[in-house]
RNA sequence: CGCGGAGUGGAGCAGUCCGGUAGCUCGUCGGGCUCAUAACCCGAAGGUCGUAGGUUCAAAUCCUGCCUCCGCAACCA
């Protein structure tokens, strides 16, 4: 029996069509859950949307559709997010939904368990209220006073409702989260606990329902409150597992959760309510919750109101997923903000993924068949010459893995393209073409050759988890079997056939024209 | 004084915890090669590390002040 693994997203509000920085995330998770598949382990990999909530409610009625309509339509509709992640080949195992009935039902269990306990009571919500927007704001939202949506006036309002009783784990949460394993990277840490435990007054309790709006989780021992939002997502990552229902039945096989993805943004819900919230069920704790970066464009932050949304669908279908996947995971550290440019994005595929390693494949395979017909004679000669490029071959895996662990996946991808770089010099060095020339050089041409082949399936192996499409490709020009395709055999030089037969195969990272693209990206992104 | 992050060759970044000749990728310039996707390989130029002080034999790195940009505080991943 593999030992489990078990990695989630955020459930995704849809409220909209998601865009680059939905992508980012998932694409990371997705990434490490075939690495972690890979290596052997029973991997879990969950990802869903958060359907509840006033905004969605608000949306619907706009569109002259019901809630569930509309969500309906945003995830299983045309283009929606589960076309989405087919398209940037997510290999999520399940996919959670909010309105999923066995989620709702769950969910009126734990918030009936935490009131029974006495870590839910009922109070007031009270507030600065703008009528029309049916919404409360504190008096820094205000805006001249104002309501910062509407600009109309606002006034003292109260509201019964929930609460949760934060304040009684506040003292848990904040050695939680100096010692330092929980939430990462470690910069988020001080933070959460300046912020929000250490602030003035304490950790405040967390209002939990709301009567102002009927689009959530009824409260079934006290109509018209429904469950506000945060209680109701983030118990998804153990209902989707089968918690207090019978949907499924691996609560027991994955929770806790070995790391929760989440944006920055909500990493204050990850950090300390969600650890609360399961502390007052006396459940286990996730082991990690990692608080990624932003992606913004061209240094500007992506909002849909200033117009600048990347779509990952235009840009995989002009790109192909893999590259996009790629540059995604290579060019911004995971745990801080980056800049998504189209310069960028082109620049990175065209010297990574076509000269470099695309290149490498081509020119490789191309004197295989050139000079031996596409199968390597078995008489070959190893030379000095090979020492350096096998022992950093041999080595990948080892610091691969490290950065892995880490989430580090630039450095990750680093390391391989270093070894993928190292080949193309290795070429230089042999030359190749010179030793063809010699009748009595065929024994040390082929050993050549068949060491670029290994260094490419090295790199192509541990490359699995970005470009899952790719690789296929790539293994089948190298001769590469099944065999030589798995985690051991990324450790070990020498894996391939020594008579291996290679096969030319499509091109597989065209070189793009930087200029023209721009121009065509930018015509397209005018605000339509 | 709400909290936090960032300022390093033309661009994007690492290095800062644990002071000791400033490093990487892209771009630029020069050279080489011809197997390959006008790709690949080698070399060079280019930085008073935001700023003003302080500690030290020695500071990008430690301390203090200041300037600039950004984020969070509020359901934008």
């Amino acid at each position: 029996m593999n030992s489990s693994y078990y990695i989630t997203t955020p459930i995704y509000y849809p409220s909209d069509k998601l865009h680059i920085g939905h992508t980012y995330c998932t694409v990371a998770a997705d990434a490490m859950a075939r690495y972690k598949r890979m290596q052997g382990y029973d991997v879990m990999f969950l990802t869903g949307t958060d359907e509840h909530g006033q905004k969605i409610e608000l949306k619907a009625k706009d569109a002259g559709v019901t809630p569930k309509q509309f969500v309906d339509n945003i995830i299983e509709g045309e283009g929606g997010i589960l076309d989405l992640w087919k398209l940037m080949n997510i290999s999520n195992d399940r996919f959670i939904r909010t309105t999923d009935a066995y989620h709702e039902q769950s969910i009126q269990k734990i918030f009936k368990a935490m009131y029974d306990k006495g870590d839910i009571y009922k109070s007031a919500y009270k507030g600065l209220y703008c009528t029309p927007c049916e919404s409360f704001w504190t008096e820094n939202q205000l805006v001249d006073g104002k309501c910062p949506d509407c600009g109309r006036d606002v006034k003292y309002a109260e509201e019964e409702a929930y609460f949760f009783r934060a304040s009684k784990y506040a003292d848990q949460v904040r050695a939680l989260l100096e010692a330092g394993e929980y939430l990462q990277p470690q910069s988020r840490v001080n933070e959460m606990i300046n912020n929000f435990i250490d602030c003035e007054g304490g950790l405040q309790d967390l209002c939990v329902t709301r009567t102002t709006f009927t689009w959530g989780v009824p409260v079934d021992f006290d109509p018209g409150h429904v469950v506000y939002v945060w209680l109701d997502a983030l118990f998804n990552y153990t209902t989707a597992l089968g918690f207090l229902n019978d949907q499924n039945d691996d609560y027991d096989k994955y929770w806790p959760a070995d790391v929760h993805f989440v944006g920055k943004e909500i990493v204050r819900f990850h950090a300390i309510y969600w650890p609360a919230f399961l502390m007052s069920m006396d459940m286990p704790l996730p082991k990690k919750v990692y608080g990624h970066g932003w992606l913004n464009f061209n240094g500007v932050k992506m909002s849909k109101s200033i117009g600048n949304v990347v779509d990952p669908v235009i840009l995989a279908g002009r790109y192909g997923v893999d590259a996009l996947r790629y540059f995604l995971l290579r060019d911004f550290p995971f745990g801080s903000d980056g800049n998504f440019t189209n310069e960028l994005l082109i620049s990175r595929i065209n010297t990574d993924l076509a000269n470099d390693l695309g290149n490498l494949v081509s020119r490789t395979v191309a004197m295989a068949v050139k000079y031996f017909g596409g199968t390597l004679p078995a008489e070959q000669t190893a030379d000095r010459l090979d020492d350096e490029l096998i022992a950093m071959a041999s080595s990948l895996r080892d610091v691969y893995e490290t950065q892995m662990e880490k989430y580090a996946f630039q450095n990750a991808l680093t390391e391989i393209f270093r070894v993928s770089s190292r080949a193309n010099k290795y070429i230089d060095e042999t030359a190749p073409w010179v030793l063809a020339k010699d009748e009595t050089q065929q024994p040390r041409l082929a050993r050549v050759l068949y060491n670029l082949l290994e260094a490419i399936r090295v790199c192509a192996a541990l490359l699995q988890p970005f470009m899952p499409d790719t690789c296929v490709k790539i293994f089948g020009q190298i001769g590469a079997e099944a065999d030589d395709t798995t985690w051991a055999s990324a450790a070990a030089f020498g894996r391939l056939s020594a008579t291996v037969t290679v096969s030319k195969g499509e091109v597989i990272f065209p070189r793009i024209d930087l200029d023209k693209e721009i121009d065509a990206l930018n015509a397209l992104q005018q605000p339509s």
